[in-house]
DNA sequence: TATATTTTTGACTGAATAGTTTAAAATGGC
DNA sequence: GCCATTTTAAACTATTCAGTCAAAAATATA
C-alpha cells in the first residue's frame, strides 16, 4: 500500500484523548484541547479518526477494554475474586491513585454528560456499565460456587447492587474526597462479602 | 420606586430554568433554550438575574430550598420518619413520577458535569447534597431517638452510605429505567431500615 | 403633567467551536 | 525515477453562543 506512514502511534494519541475526555467530560473537550494533547493536527486527527464523536466512541472502546480484560483476568487468576472486587472499590480511595479518581469513574460520568446531549453515545456508555456489572456478577458467582458466600445469595441483584455502589461513589466522592470519609461508606456497603 | 413593572412572575420563570438546566445540564442549556422556556427576552433575562452562571446559583437555590423544606418538614411532622425516608427513595422508581426522575438528581448531574468546567458551581450543588444528607441524618437520629433504629447504629456514616445509594441511582437508573429492575436494588441498599 | 427610573425589545458583537479544504510532504509499487 | 496514494499542515468557513446596547414602553413620584 503506497502512501506517507502516520508519524503518531495510535495507541498513545489514543490515551492522550482519553485523559482530555475522561477529565473534562465529552461537550467540553474542545478539539483544540484534544489536538493539543494529542500533538497532532487538525488534518491528522479528522482523517485518522473521522470525527469528534467516532473518536470519543473509540476512545471508549479502547479504554474498557484494556480495564476489563485486566479485572477479568484478575477474576480468573486469583484463587479469591472476592479479594479483586474489594480491592477494585478500595483503589477508589487510595490515596496514590488518588488524582485518577477524582476525575471520577469515565463511563459515569459519560452517561450523565450524554443523556440529554447524545442518546448514542450515552447508551455506548451504559452497555460498558453493563459489562463491568457482568464482571462483578461473574466475580460473586466464582466465590459462591467455591463456597466464599452463602449459596442463597442473589448473585445477579448483589451485582446490580455493586454498580449503584459504584455509580455512587461516582459522586460522592466529590462530597468526600478523602480516604477517612470515603472509607467507612465503603466498608458499609461491602458488609455482604465476607 | 419609579418604573415599569416586571411583566412576569419571578417564580414561574425560575421553574421554567429548572426545567430547562435540570434535562439539558448547564453548558448544553443554551440562553436560547432558557429565553425560549421562560419566555422571556434576553434584555429582560440578563437585567432580572444577572448571566447565566447566576441565573444558575438562584435556580439551584430556589429548587433545593423547596424540596429540602418539605422533607424536613414532613420528618418533623410524620411519626415514623423511617416511613419519611423510605417513600423518598421508593419515589425513584415510582412510575408516576418516573418522566420527573429520569433527568436524573439534579444535584448529582451538576456536580458530574460542573466538576471539570466551574469550581464554585460544583462546590454550590455539593453544599445542597450535604444538606440532603444532613436530613438523612435528621431522620435516622429521630427514629434512633423513638427505638425504631438500634441504639449501635452509627447514624452519621449510615446518613453517608444513603446519600451513596442516593448518588448512585442518579445514574443506575438510566442503566435500568423499569421499576422492575430498579427496585431490588433499593430493597437490598435500604436494609437496614426497618 | 413632567421627570426620573425601570423594564422590555430585538438587533448587534465578539469569541469560540467543529469541521472543510487545498496544497505540500512522504512513500510504496511499477 | 515516476506516479498514485496517504498523511500532514494550516488557513479558512459557517455556526453557535453568551453577553451588550440603545431605543421604546411603562410607571411612580413630585
Amino acid at each position: 500500500m503506497a502512501g506517507r506512514h502516520r508519524t503518531f502511534n495510535e495507541q498513545t494519541v489514543l490515551e492522550k484523548a482519553t485523559e482530555v475526555f475522561w477529565s473534562k467530560g465529552y461537550e467540553s473537550a474542545t478539539t483544540e484541547d484534544l489536538l493539543t494533547a494529542m500533538e497532532l493536527n487538525k488534518g491528522s486527527l479528522y482523517n485518522a479518526f473521522g470525527n469528534k464523536k467516532q473518536l470519543f466512541k473509540t476512545v471508549i472502546d479502547h479504554y474498557t477494554a484494556a480495564i476489563f480484560e485486566n479485572f477479568s483476568n484478575d477474576i480468573k487468576m486469583n484463587e479469591n475474586p472476592l479479594v479483586v472486587l474489594r480491592s477494585f472499590f478500595r483503589e477508589v480511595c487510595d490515596p496514590k491513585e488518588l488524582t485518577a479518581h477524582m476525575k471520577g469513574c469515565f463511563l459515569g460520568n459519560a452517561v450523565s454528560e450524554l443523556a440529554s446531549i447524545d442518546g448514542e453515545l450515552e447508551q455506548l456508555a451504559i452497555n460498558k456499565l453493563n459489562k463491568l456489572e457482568k464482571l462483578f456478577k461473574e466475580a460473586l458467582d466464582k466465590a459462591q460456587v467455591q463456597g466464599q458466600l452463602p449459596a442463597d445469595m442473589n448473585t445477579g441483584i448483589t451485582a446490580r447492587y455493586l454498580i449503584n455502589i459504584w455509580n455512587g461513589i461516582n459522586i460522592t466522592r466529590r462530597m468526600y474526597p478523602s480516604k477517612k470519609d470515603l472509607e467507612p461508606i465503603l466498608k458499609m456497603s461491602l458488609q455482604m462479602l465476607p
